[in-house]
DNA sequence: ACAACAATTAAACATATGTTTAATTATTTG
DNA sequence: CAAATAATTAAACATATGTTTAATTGTTGT
């Protein structure tokens, strides 16, 4: 709990204390919306959710080309959101196993189609 | 479910339907994703969902200036996921009585404070 | 009508971001 | 070892974004 200092204004109705998670949380939290916030990303996430592909398959999926991927990629796989593996020549991708991942992933369906999800 | 055309190479392990919402709702739902991938909006919007205040006082409570504020306030209103009422000289902002607005503050608090959401 | 306060808008600016093209690294195969 | 394929990296570019400052609009009170 945040506990706030004297607003300009008092309205009567505004609670003491304001939850907010720290500084820190709270950015990793945003990194990993901005990076679904991109219509291309989300769409590579959500289909890296449902099989693992090399960069030249994702980038006939995505109709993309494979270094655009590939800054793609990497930047979720800094957040955490898809892991990678080498096989000979080729390196796949998928989502990470992970809650965020789960989460993220289901939040994005229930968003785009319009469930309701509380 | 999306019939996707053939791939450069066969892996063997591709499903011939790979699921994706249409673009037009992947582009909302990514928009939402964007908004609050900035940290400072992310914050705003967590206030938001606990209390409704006019814009001097959520400067103070951000440390912003107003019309970085109203900037904000305006991107988030545009998407639906806050609303806002004149009263007098004041304008009073709250996060939006919808499921896309729970739904997006459950996913922040969860990414957050690291829970599983699944 | 005028002054004071609240909020928004507009212009300007620096920074961040997504994509392209070209060059480089890594791995397999002839 | 050289050629071919897969992937990444680097440089360059245009565009988008967040913030500041200054100007404008809207509302209240004298």
């Amino acid at each position: 709990m945040i506990n706030h200092p004297p607003l300009p204004h008092d309205h009567g109705h505004t609670p003491q204390d304001l939850s907010c998670p720290p500084a820190q949380q709270l950015q990793e939290a945003a990194d990993c919306f901005r990076l679904l916030g991109d219509a291309s990303r989300l769409r590579l996430f959500c289909l890296l959710c449902q099989c693992e592909e090399c960069v030249i398959n994702l980038s006939a999926l995505m109709g993309m080309s494979s270094p655009a991927l590939s800054h793609h990629l990497r930047q979720l796989k800094s957040c955490g959101l898809v892991v990678s593996r080498r096989e000979g020549k080729e390196v796949y991708y998928r989502a990470a196993d992970t809650p965020q991942a789960r989460l993220l992933h289901q939040t994005a369906l229930q968003l785009a189609y319009a469930e309701d999800g509380t």
